[in-house]
DNA sequence: TATAATTAAGTTGTATACAATTAAATGAGG
DNA sequence: CCTCATTTAATTGTATACAACTTAATTATA
């Protein structure tokens, strides 16, 4: 047991994590390529065709993701004709964001999505439960001092 | 059971999966802030720490990253004057790539990373095992058909 | 109610990741 | 030994992500 153990790759919990979030996003990419969507885009767009409407802090916080990422994004799928984005009447601080009709039909193309990428992650549905579950939980967890 | 099921957020694996591996990021980099390092460069340096030499093919396919992400990475890594960058005698098209003396005294700086970060995680021994062995599995499957 | 604090988006600058392409070096077949 | 195919890096162009900061709108408070 070296003292530097802990710093070969094949020790760490994070490089798989991140190599296959990766590996996800290239998995995605040819799929989403037909819908005129990057992976993050399709994220914003599950959560429009969920909610209708959001505004730009719901996304961020929904997402994990923060402002600097995500209003350009937004800009991109409006450029798009995907979604409308108008400052909301009550508080003008806030973005509104909905779904074209264009977007709204996206939903449509993106429906068999899902099926096609469990494909490639082979997985049991216990293995996918567990995964699951241990990944939320990851995301969830936050420190008391921070 | 509707037929968007599959399209909702809280459905899908891959969004908390893309999601974590952001959060890693985000956690890592105020301790390699302290070594001059982004997450990227941190897993070369890895591979580094651990190998002695490598040469860029050799790195992405370890990193599972593709030379357009890894060659400016190494040269920043060489401006930082952490590693040795040269071209083999023995097939030029081949990078050598080395520690400095500089980048192999940054691993003494490296060596409580892991520790801290697996802070971060909360996890059980069971489950960073159960984790670990499943994110492998993704990586290293691969469908018949490709 | 005027001013300070807070909040929500947007901006700036840096560093990934990706597909697609190019350039240079090597290897294989005629 | 010469041309063509292959291999390895590097380049190009686009889109994230991040910290840090700015701007505009709203809220709190003195």
């Amino acid at each position: 047991m070296d003292k530097y153990d802990s710093l070969l790759l094949k020790n760490q919990l994070c490089f798989p994590l991140y190599a296959v979030a990766n590996k996800i996003v290239r998995k995605y990419k040819p799929l989403l390529d037909e819908l005129d969507l990057t992976y993050t885009q399709y994220i914003v767009m599950m959560v429009l065709w969920e909610k209708k409407e959001v505004n730009e802090k719901e996304l961020c916080e929904t997402l994990k993701l923060q402002s600097n990422t995500i209003t350009p994004l937004i800009q991109r799928l409006k450029g798009k004709e995907f979604i409308n984005v108008n400052k909301s009447q009550d508080d003008k601080r806030n973005l509104v964001i909905t779904l074209t009709s264009k977007g709204e039909k996206l939903k449509e193309k993106a429906v068999d999505i899902p099926a096609s990428i469990a494909v490639e992650f082979n997985l049991t549905e216990e293995e996918v439960v567990f995964l699951y579950n241990i990944l939320y939980k990851i995301l969830n967890f936050e420190k008391e001092d921070q």
